[in-house]
DNA sequence: TAGGCCATCTGGTCCT
DNA sequence: AGGACCAGATGGCCTA
């Protein structure tokens, strides 16, 4: 349980989550999906029909000897039990599609209690994951550590990116191949930076990945958060698709969006965009925090 | 236009 | 048996 969220208590009334959606008892917050849902198994229907006929179709098609070309499956007979199962499939759909949406609406939960908050550019899925452990990580060690950020240290730190993230290894701020070359207009480009040049002090014991690795030009996006905050590098795991989940947050080519869109990059008056929401704290220093941010 | 992200459908597998 | 969970496929939307 303590992994559903207690301010969703539609969430927890069923023993797994998001399990059990019956036609009658979807929860309110998706009774509008489920609507939507009718809209779309008409669609499926339609679609269905549409398979339907093209099966037909293909049966009707003859080989060279007369026969039936036998292509694709099988087209099972139109009887009682293919309607049941067509219903049933359905039915599947709908709470698979439910199923999704309770997961996506606990990830937008996350998204609110993540230390980068913005309305304007939302994190993705698997940035709102990182950053959520990220975040952990950083909340462990600085609990581990008994110590209290120094907000206002963090704040004036933090403000001109240059000086948050040095390049490691390099008086210059600038990574290699990012020397200068501003894809944003006049904005400053995403820095790599390093967790263990800024912010070792803060922390004593590496990150769970293997500390303050060696700059590799793959870099996770700084992080500030409620009176807390990490900068942590976090080790791209082996994803299929490469590196650009990693990538995503520097200046590097290819896969700029955040960079330049995001709360990420950096306002022209060096500070942090207007619509970064640091939220609720109970720390006296937020007020502070949030007049460097916004003024 | 390519690439990234996402929602949806779908069939397989596991669990109750 | 039925539902939850998962991953692959697909297509749409958006942005650089």
């Amino acid at each position: 349980m303590l992994t559903l969220p207690f301010e969703e208590p539609h969430l927890m009334r069923e023993p797994r989550f998001g399990a059990s959606y019956s036609r009658e008892s979807l929860p309110e917050s998706l009774e509008k999906e489920h609507d939507r849902s009718n809209s779309d198994m008409r669609e499926a229907e339609e679609d269905m029909s549409d398979r339907e006929e093209e099966e037909e179709e293909r049966e009707s098609e003859q080989d060279d000897n007369g026969l039936p070309k036998k292509r694709g499956p099988r087209k099972k007979k139109p009887g009682k039990e293919f309607e049941r199962t067509k219903v049933r499939r359905h039915e599947a759909n709908t709470r698979e599609r439910c199923r999704m949406h309770g997961l996506n609406d606990a990830l937008e939960s996350l998204r609110k209690v993540v230390p980068c908050y913005s309305k304007t550019q939302k994190l993705s899925k698997i940035e709102t994951l990182r950053l959520a452990k990220n975040y952990i990580w950083a909340l462990s060690e600085t609990l581990s550590a008994g110590k209290r950020p120094d907000l206002l240290a963090f704040v004036q730190t933090l403000s001109p990116y240059d000086a948050v993230y040095p390049y490691p290894g390099s008086d210059v701020n600038t990574p290699p191949g990012h020397s200068g070359s501003s894809v944003d207009g006049g904005a400053k480009p995403f820095r790599h930076y390093s967790y263990s040049g800024a912010y070792e002090p803060y922390y004593e014991n590496p990150s769970p990945e293997g500390g303050s690795p060696p700059f590799d030009g793959q870099m996770s996006p700084p992080m500030n958060f409620n009176g807390i905050f990490s900068l942590k590098h976090d080790d791209p795991p082996d994803y299929g698709k490469g590196s650009h989940y990693g990538m995503r947050y520097c200046s590097a080519p290819g896969r700029t969006a955040l960079a330049h869109n995001s709360m990420y990059r950096v306002s022209p008056e060096g500070r942090f965009p207007y619509d970064l929401h640091v939220r609720s704290q109970s720390f006296q220093a937020q007020g502070e925090v949030n007049g460097s941010f916004h003024n």
